[in-house]
Parts: C-alpha cells; structure tokens; sequence
DNA sequence: CGCTATTTTGTAAGCGGTTACGAAAGCGGT
DNA sequence: ACCGCTTTCGTAACCGCTTACAAAATAGCG
C-alpha cells in the first residue's frame, strides 16, 4: 500500500499530556478523592467544594480517562462484537469481500443501541482462513465488557470456555448452546412459509436452494429447514439442485453458472440464502438464455432495500438485521447488569414479502405499484 | 423493545475472576517484574525460569489484560472511528437508515486494516440531530489511540481542538484541514471526467445533479466540480435541476418525483452523488413514463457491487471505500508511530466505469457481457 | 458554649500491569 | 576461593481513577 509514505522524524505538535485528575484537585485545592466523587456524584459533595471542583475541570478542559476508570471498577463500557470477514477467490487469488452484506446492517444496528445505552462498540474481525481463534478474543476480555458473536466465529467448546470468562451473546449461531444466550432469526418459519408459498401457490414441485458460506449456521438451517418443509409439502430438492455459494453475487453466479454446465433437468425455482446471492443466480440464469421468474423462478433472503428495485423486484424474506444486533446488545447488557434474560435464545420473526422473482407480480406496472403500496406479506404458518 | 425480556436477581454462573500476573508471579515463584518480562521478551529472562512463567501462564489459562497494560504504558492498540448515522424522514417520524450504504464498507476496510496491524477499531456515532457532539468524543481520548473521523462530523475548530488532544485524521472531510491529515477521494477528477463524457461523448447539454446529504463535504465538492466541469465545457445545470436528496434510495426517489412535478423542462441527465440514489432516481423517472437512458440517462457513484447488475446496469464512478478505510488508518498508524504523513491530504483516485445507464451500451447482450469482460473504463483528463 | 451526631473531606490501598534502579546470582580468570 | 564484571531478578514507584476507612468539619442540642 503506497498511498501513505511518511516521513520519519519526530515532527508534528505533540499531543499535550492530558490532564489528570490530580491537576484538577490541585488546582481546586481539595483532593483527588473529593474530584473523583464531584464527577460521579456519588457521595455528597458540598455544593460549594462542588463548584471549585468542576471550575477547576473546566479550566483545565479536563475529562476523566475512562480507561483508568474501568481499570478501577471492573467495567469498561465497551462490548466487542466479532464477525469473521470472508473472502472470496477470484481467480488465482484471494481477495477480501468488499460488497455490502447482511453483516454490515447488524453492525449497525448493535452499534446505534450500544450507543444509545451508553456502550461503544469494538469491532474485531476474524479472517476466514483461522475462524477458531480463540486466544485473540481472550485478548480482548481485559478491555470489553461482554462480546457478541457473529454466526460461526467459534465452535460450541469454544464458546463454553469463552463464556465462563466473560458474557458471551451468539447471533445468528446454530441456536441453542448450552453455555450462551442465543439471538436469530427464525430461519425454520421462513422456509417453510417460502415453501408453501411456492408449492402450494404456484404448484412447483421441483426446488432448488442456493446457499451461503458453508460453515454457517444460517446456510445450514435455512438448507434443512427447507429440505424439510419440501417433503413435507410433496416438492423434492434433490442434491444436485443444491448450490453451495459463498453469500456473494459473484460467487453465486459463478456457482450457479457450474450447476447449468451439468445436463440434469433444472428445478422450478432457487430459494437463495440472503438476496446479493439471488441477484447473481438470476444473471447466471439469464446468461443462459432463461427468463425470470417466467422459465424459472428466484427468492431470496433479507430483504435488503436495493433488491427491492430490481427487475424483476425481489421476492425474498425479510428480517431487520438492525434489530437483531440491538437484541444482542440488548441480551448482553442485560446479562452484564445480573439479569439474565428469560429465554436462552432468542428467536426473531421473519415476513415473507412477495414480489415479482417468484412470478407473483408479472406486469412491470405492478411491480412498481408495489413498491409503494405495503409490500403483500404472508407470514408462515 | 420487548424482545428481550429478563428475569431479575443475579442468576447465572458469575465468571471467575481472571488470573493477573501476581497469581502466575505466585505460581511460578518469581516476581510479578520478572512474569512482565518474561511476557513482552524485554529484557533478558533466563530460559529456565523463562519456561517457568510460561508453564504457570497457561496452567492458569493466563491472558494478560490489556487495559491495564494500556494505562501503564499509555498506548492501547484501539482506534477509534467516529461516523453520523443518518436517519431520514418517513412519513411522520425519523427513521434511522438501515440501507446499507459506503460508510459501511469503508469501516469494513478500515476494520480489517487495523485488525492486521493488530489494533482493534472501536466504533462510535453521532446522531444525525447533534452533530457536533465533541465532549462524547474526548470521552473517548482515554481508551483510543488515535481518532478516525467520517465525513462531516466535526467543524474545523473542533477538529483543532480535537487534534490538539489526539492524533486525528479526517476521512472525506472538505481536505486541506490544517489541523490534521484529511484523506478524500478525488471529486473533482471523478466529476470533471464524467461531464466530459457526458457533454463530449453523448452530446449533451443540459444536466442535472442528486445530492446526497447537504452538509456532507463530499455533496457539496461533487457538485461544485461537476459545475465547475460543465460551465468549463459549455453545458448548462440549471438550480432547478439540482436535487438534494439524503444518500438514500427512498429519499432521491421522493425528491425526484418532487421534481418531476415541476413543469420545467428535464436536462438530458442527472448525475448522482452515490449509486443507491441513482436507482431511486431511474424509478422515479420510470414511474413517470420516461425510459432510462433513452430518455434520459442517469449515472451514479461509488461502484456498488449490485448495481452492477441492474437493468440499465449503472454507469458510475468507482472508488474503493475498503481501501480509503484501509489508508486512514495507515495514516493514522503512521503517525501514532511518530512517523508524519507527507502530504497533510491523500487523494485517492477515482475511474469512470461506463455501463448502460448513461446510454452507452444499450444492448442487454452486451450489457450482460460487460459483466464478465474488465470494465470500459476511462480514467478523467 | 461544650458535647455529641452527622456530613464532608482526606489518606491510602487497590485495579493489573510496566519499568527504573539496585541487589543477587552467575561467570571467567587468577 | 576470591575478585570484578555481566546477567538476571526483585523492590517499589507509577499509569489515572475508585473507594473503604478515618479524620476533620459542621450541625444540632441542651
């Protein structure tokens, strides 16, 4: 990376140290003990002692050091989040994923109520190639108050022996771990309720499903969830209409481009795992001469707000990816303050919204009427 | 939020308190100076009682806390980095933005960056209501090394002031702060080759521009360059074509019907500050019965993965957001390492990546194949 | 005004590490 | 075995803040 070339040197204005709170109590002739308790309000202060106090602080543009603070009480106002960031091959090399992703909305969201709580938020992210890095995020036991874990950051051990060193929140984890409380989406309601709606609505009988990073355990619910539903429901999703991806548009169109080159007869329709996928499958379909959804039908999953504008306008599975990282923070800092929420996991609800992919809304008039009257949903059974 | 709720009284398996450096000292019968030595490789430990101190260390699962090493020696390997989160208006009420948009894959970057100098990035927003909220941010100066600043966050005295605590640097700022190092994209580059092709290659005259949110620096240097750009190339951009939008889909969509009631006369395009509201401008149009780019060609920004692959697949001006993350913190590394920067502002360079929207490939085959072959580009004079 | 009961404030010991300084141990050479 | 030098290790101070405990100041009351 040449963009940055730097001189050596010590050039540049120093940072003026930072005053302490030894400066403010000198300054306003009382000791350090009486700054401490005029900042925190704790014990009683005299309101004219008080005053002395933050004139001194003001004076001094002083501002406590929270690090030095949470080395003193135990508690940080940090949660860490971990994700692992994947990469994807492209041809000889590996390169980073750098599309938007379902992972950037739960960010968000887990960030804007930290703050809104009082919490910061820490980022740290696993590469793809060593997932189980446990001693990295033990690193980060001394400065975070509690950790929340993106889908397969670590396995069951794993999160055990983490969790009996500081309060661990799973998202979108396999569910149910005995040793922390789990946040997802309910990926069985979802597939079922697509299941039925193409089977039982259009009468499909053959499925195909495009899945995500193999790893994860949203792939694998929403893959068994749906195997299920199917035979449940008289379909069949045989093993060669089962597409591994990597949750990417290229990846999945690269993927899915493979499964066209075989000669088996296709399926009526590919259920994708997230939307950015399903974009990309309806391009290797079309690159193949198919139309969409009119010779064969696409779905996706979470219902990001650009699919919406597509052409043919997305018929996916919506779920806030922004209120489950709030959960998350939520759960955790809930556990932080001694209360444990009731259930060990948490499960969100998901909304099927029928668009025109799955051939529901064929005319491009009223594609776009749907775009602004509330979306048609149907919530599983 | 009702989703979590939580059951009082201090249930749940407390987390032992972790091993310090005294339990391993004890353990290993040395002293906590020696353990500390032993840690970090410093000074010379004798191999032999080197090997002790390691045996008690992960006898006693020891990780050593890094806040505390943080205070003492005054660094703590965390950068912070501070971005506004928008919200939009939504029928009645605010609503915060969940569409995923550029800030988000610049974090990533920056993230990912930091994480492989071995910092850990700590997030933090301003709401979109107080901007210039500078005391929640030297509340961070305790426990970050250096500060990350996203586009419009902080005026430029604040900044100063800011600067003159902590090592900041500007990401997408106006440039050329004079109290810390600002990294930008070239604006002016990217506008000024796009109204060349637009005005030269097309023939047009008559243009239009979508702004993104109105205070941020980057709306306002890309119009003003476009401007600049389309005077200098004998083109009109009349006000009435300049729509202020907020980055969003929903919202440029809105503010173009808006415009689109006005009955003065459309220009021949309207370039848009990011792609999301370039889709929600070629909508709006659609919606009132004009094709998209026979009559009227719309271009947008950033080179987002997905609109890549709409229908017209987007002319736009590609920038890396990972990579202008990624240079932030390099430069902010460089100078926490007392190593300054050269130049007090980076310019990354933009390209111009000309697909369907503007009218240049209108065949779907060939946009299709434009997929798959390098991009056209052409970089601006 | 003196004496206790109550507030308000100061002193000092942590929190878990690092590190300057000096003491102890190890070394080679006689 | 002893000396002087180098290497290794321990003691204690410090990073900036909190807080238990005790001392000082104030208030209340006869």
């Amino acid at each position: 990376m040449a963009f940055v070339t730097v001189s050596p040197g010590g050039g540049g204005r120093v940072a003026e140290p930072a005053p302490t709170i030894y400066d403010v109590a000198e300054r306003a002739g009382v000791s350090i003990a009486t700054v401490s308790r005029a900042i925190n309000a704790l014990s009683t202060v005299r309101p004219a002692t008080r005053d002395k106090v933050f004139r001194a602080m003001d004076e001094l543009d002083f501002v406590p050091n929270s690090v030095a603070r949470g080395l003193s009480i135990g508690k940080h106002g940090i949660i860490g989040l971990v994700y692992v960031r994947s990469a994807h091959v492209e041809g000889e090399l590996m390169v980073e994923e750098t599309s938007l992703l379902y992972t950037d909305i739960v960010i968000r969201g887990a960030e804007a109520r930290a703050n809104d709580l009082g919490y910061s938020l820490l980022l740290s992210s696993t590469g793809d190639s060593h997932p189980s890095d446990i001693s990295s995020l033990l690193n980060l036991t001394g400065s975070v108050d509690g950790l929340i874990l993106l889908d397969r950051v670590l396995n069951d051990d794993d999160v055990a022996y983490l969790a009996r060193r500081i309060p661990v929140v799973l998202l979108a984890g396999r569910g149910d771990s005995p040793s922390a409380v789990t946040i997802r989406v309910d990926n069985e309601q979802a597939m079922r309720g697509l299941a039925e709606h193409l089977i039982v609505g259009h009468g499909i009988v053959r499925l195909g499903f495009v899945g995500g990073a193999e790893e994860s355990p949203d792939t694998k619910a929403r893959e068994f969830a749906f195997q299920e539903a199917i035979v449940h429901l008289g379909g069949t999703l045989s093993e060669v209409d089962i597409v591994r991806s990597d949750w990417t548009t290229a990846g999945s169109e690269t993927m899915m481009a493979a499964r066209l080159r075989l000669d088996d007869e296709l399926p009526q329709v590919f259920a994708c795992a997230n939307d950015q996928m399903a974009v990309g499958v309806i391009f290797a379909l079309r690159a193949a001469g198919l139309r969409v959804p009119d010779d064969i039908a696409v779905t996706g999953f979470d219902d990001i707000t650009l699919t919406r504008y597509f052409n043919p306008p997305l018929t996916t599975i919506r779920q806030s990816g922004g209120i489950l990282g709030a959960v998350a923070v939520d759960a955790l800092i809930a556990t932080l303050n001694g209360r444990t929420p009731e259930q060990r996991t948490i499960v969100m609800p998901t909304e099927l919204v029928v668009r025109g992919s799955c051939g529901c809304v064929s005319d491009p008039e009223d594609a776009l009427r749907s775009l602004h009257s509330p979306a048609r949903t149907e919530v599983g059974v």
